[in-house]
DNA sequence: ATTATTTGACCAACA
DNA sequence: TTGTTGGTCAAATAA
């Protein structure tokens, strides 16, 4: 099952990515708090840019990967390279769902169709949801591009259901990793954000990552602070998403 | 039977 | 103090 979601890599989104840019994407950050029903992971819940205590947060704008590429740096506990690397993965994930929801339709509706049956078997599910804020629109996706195994947990829709956010977990055991997706009402990824960093070397059985995308070994590390990516330069796990 | 996903509900922090 | 927003949990469902 959770391998299902590489259907997604197969779309080349370029135009899409531009559409609904939030001029706040950079400002958007989440200042709320950190549940401490997570532990420690909840701290990190800031995914803003400014340079807190927390976790290292690693943010990019799917928009921006292609455009403009936002990657956002929170210092944390976890961090290190490991998230650069992410990042860089990061953006294939978000480039992919853009075609998907503005082009292919055929699968698209196909696979909401599926997933709306199961809670709604009857209805479409076209009804928004009141207060609560969950995604109207499930979509199969996993970005789990980055090599890892995400678990997706939550689902909300955030900034005034501009934006459904999609939170994920990592699947091993003892890794505290967590990751943010953040989607525009028309499916476009406009935002990842990554929590803590992993506690395990990524699987081997990662076929998704280029070897390009792949960082060195000494990425992998989890134990290497020195990368402190808050300044401008390091923001950028690779320049190639982070053109600002 | 197992695992992953979806989504409503609850809780916490902030304005 | 209240309202809003965000994050996570847990039950239900599907593959």
């Amino acid at each position: 099952m959770g391998v299902s979601k590489d259907d997604v890599s197969q779309s080349n989104q370029e135009d899409s990515s531009l559409s609904n840019v939030p001029e706040k994407d950079t400002e958007y950050v989440h200042q709320k708090k950190g549940p401490e029903s997570e532990g420690g992971a909840s701290e990190s819940s800031r995914v803003s840019v400014l340079p807190k205590k927390e976790p290292y947060i690693i943010s990019c704008k799917s928009d921006s990967p292609v455009k403009d590429g936002n990657i956002s740096l929170v210092p944390g506990k976890a961090s290190d390279s490991s998230q650069q690397i992410q990042s860089q993965k990061m953006e294939e994930v978000v480039s992919q769902p853009h075609q998907e929801q503005v082009t292919s339709s055929p699968m698209a509706e196909n696979a909401l169709c599926k997933l709306r049956s199961r809670r709604n078997p009857d209805m479409s599910v076209q009804d928004l949801p009141s207060d609560k804020g969950v995604t109207p629109f499930s979509e199969p996706e996993k970005p789990s591009k980055d090599g890892y195994n995400w678990r997706k947990y939550g689902q909300k829709l955030v900034r005034g259901n501009e934006f459904t956010r999609s939170y994920y977990k990592c699947t091993r055991i003892n890794c505290l990793a967590k990751k943010q997706v953040e989607r525009s009402q028309d499916g476009h990824i406009t935002n990842i954000h990554y929590i803590a960093k992993h506690e395990h070397p990524k699987p081997l059985n990662s076929p998704q990552i280029s070897p390009e995308l792949v960082v060195p070994s000494e990425m992998t590390q989890p134990d290497m602070p020195t990368e402190t990516p808050r300044e401008g330069t390091q923001d950028c796990p690779s320049q190639l998403l982070c053109s600002v």
